[in-house]
DNA sequence: GTGAAAGCGCTAACAA
DNA sequence: TTGTTAGCGCTTTCAC
């Protein structure tokens, strides 16, 4: 009972027989190559379609493409990635290329590699890369390969493209926006440095160097304090017990990124202190969550699905031949809400 | 400038001149097969290692396996999939095999079928389907040419595992703590049906109905009240608003979901009520944003990392041979927390 | 225990 | 325009 059935596919010569033609017309018309008839293209779709035909990726990846695009996350569970994932979606529906993910963990530089490579392994036809924490040098070794865009990281490279958002833009939007409000100890939760070299490239790195810069450049070199966890919420709330834990206390925390900023929301609460009449929380990335009435974090807009959509346009251009390095950054938007305010007089 | 190098790849080819054997014995080495002295693995290990050879994927799955599970995700905006995934990705480490994502949609028939297909065609060894809208008929034509579970759903299947929380117990743990506090009218928030036939396996649907039954076995047929939308952020918030708007409107509102519970919850602040005092609101999932002191949401549990794990596991049985169905079904448990209150008196 | 050789499904020279 | 044919890199009989 339930035995799987060794049931042959179809394939390209079935096709052909029942065509009455050869595999080769039947590739040609798969590929919408030229040297086929109008009326032989027809009589093969009717083929295709009469037998459920669908091709074997792994066969044509032995010659040709494989119209699979490899999409590395560093991990499923930052919305941010789920924009970025909807732009690439929607800039592929409608091609004949099928994005697959694989997680690299965000924070393993081993995980990463593998995933890298189970991507190379597959043959896929290009890859996007979300935030990699691998060395530039090794990303330039598997962009030699294959097309490669990566998402994130500002690095000028001759040999991939280079989608990012202008952090040092966004930070200065959210920090100077707190030092308006009249906020002179600013915390910043930044992230563990996973990668080696010169990662200065990633975006917690430039958006702690901006916010170091801008307080400085305010007279507020004092009021810089940074406390280094993951940008989970879970981190986020450690990080923010941590500050809160100073004396004196910061009056706003700026996050780094929402996910971070939700923990420190609720690392205030359990403090019972006030947002943002006692503690003023900013985050980046605007994801959903920010949005809703009764969170209402002051944030960072950087548009995922834009970036997402740009991407892949670029990855396919590349897939088509281009060899020229592109770059494309995204200026983001501040959306003040109500988790900051003015800092607490005295 | 930056061409990309067609430098060849290193094959099994060259690994075997390397170590003075032939093609077979790399091969037999590669996947431990039986024929192959001790002495000639390390010849061959070493020849690996010097070459830096990487089996290609594609190449094997002409004739074997290509040590690939995929995974069919709706979408990776909901959190509580990233627990599954880190159950999966946990059962999947220290082994050969590597999970690929593809996004279904979730909402989208065609979108999902497609998303199987790109599966199918890659030639993965076996796939995991995260609750799939697919008519059932379809998931079983597909488990009969590959190892397949699928995670979410309480149909038997001779053909498939299934790994499934039991949502019937769940519901009636959220449904009777809202009773029990006082509630009369409780509204649910149900997502639309967007598969076909008889879809009553799937999570959402099991919920509606057991909400109905408690609440009937209760004697408060008179207090049901069921919006449909999406199960988003903003569809619970479209949602509740619509439940807000009856009269008399309900004390409580069981979201049926984390991620839409937490658009109920914006839109009770937004109407300018309390959470608990004049409307209760429940979850499902709990996920890490439902712990957050700020948020405090009463929530279901279900452990998705441990169903994740099991179905990671009962998928490489069966790509090892196994063929008779297997059913795990998970026990949820209740996390009261302070978003839900006692009823309003009057 | 070892290796020669056939062949998986497809693409791309090349002939016709 | 059409078809013949030689591989792509690997696994798997099947001799030895």
């Amino acid at each position: 009972m339930a035995v799987r059935e060794p049931r042959r596919r179809v394939t390209i010569a079935d096709v052909a027989r029942h065509a009455q033609v050869s595999t080769t017309a039947v590739s040609k018309v798969l590929r919408n190559a030229y040297g086929a008839s109008p009326a032989m293209r027809d009589r093969v779709k009717a083929a295709i379609e009469e037998l459920g035909y669908r091709p074997q990726a792994a066969a044509r990846a032995m010659r040709g493409r494989t119209f699979t695009i490899g999409v590395l996350i560093p991990h499923v569970r930052n919305p941010f990635f789920a924009d970025l994932l909807d732009g690439i979606g929607e800039q592929l529906g409608g091609t004949d290329y099928q994005a697959i993910l694989v997680q690299g963990g965000g924070t393993d530089l081993g995980a990463e590699a593998r995933a890298i490579e189970a991507l190379v392994d597959r043959q896929v036809d290009g890859i996007l890369m979300i935030a990699p924490i691998t060395p530039k040098a090794r990303l330039e070794e598997v962009a030699r390969w294959m097309p490669t865009i990566v998402i994130g990281r500002h690095e000028r490279s001759t040999i991939y493209d280079a989608v990012f958002d202008d952090d040092d833009a966004g930070t200065e939007l959210v920090v100077r926006h707190l030092i308006e409000l009249g906020h002179r100890r600013i915390g910043h939760i930044s992230q563990r440095n996973f990668g080696r070299g010169r990662p200065a490239a990633l975006p917690h790195l430039t958006r702690a160097e901006t916010y170091r810069r801008v307080m400085r450049e305010h007279g507020l070199g004092d009021g810089i304090d940074v406390v280094t966890t993951t940008w989970t919420e879970e981190g986020g709330h450690a990080g923010t017990v941590e500050l809160l834990s100073r004396s004196p206390r910061p009056t706003a925390v700026f996050a780094g990124a929402d996910q971070p900023a939700f923990g420190a929301l609720s690392a205030v609460h359990e403090a019972g202190l006030r947002v943002p009449q006692d503690v003023s929380i900013a985050g980046y990335d605007d994801t959903r969550m920010a949005a809703m009435a009764n969170i209402s974090l002051t944030s960072v807009d950087q548009d995922g699905a834009l970036m997402g959509r740009t991407a892949a346009r670029l990855l396919l251009e590349r897939v088509e031949g281009r060899t020229a390095a592109m770059r494309f950054s995204v200026t983001p938007v501040l959306v003040a809400r109500r988790s900051t305010g003015p800092a607490p007089t005295g």
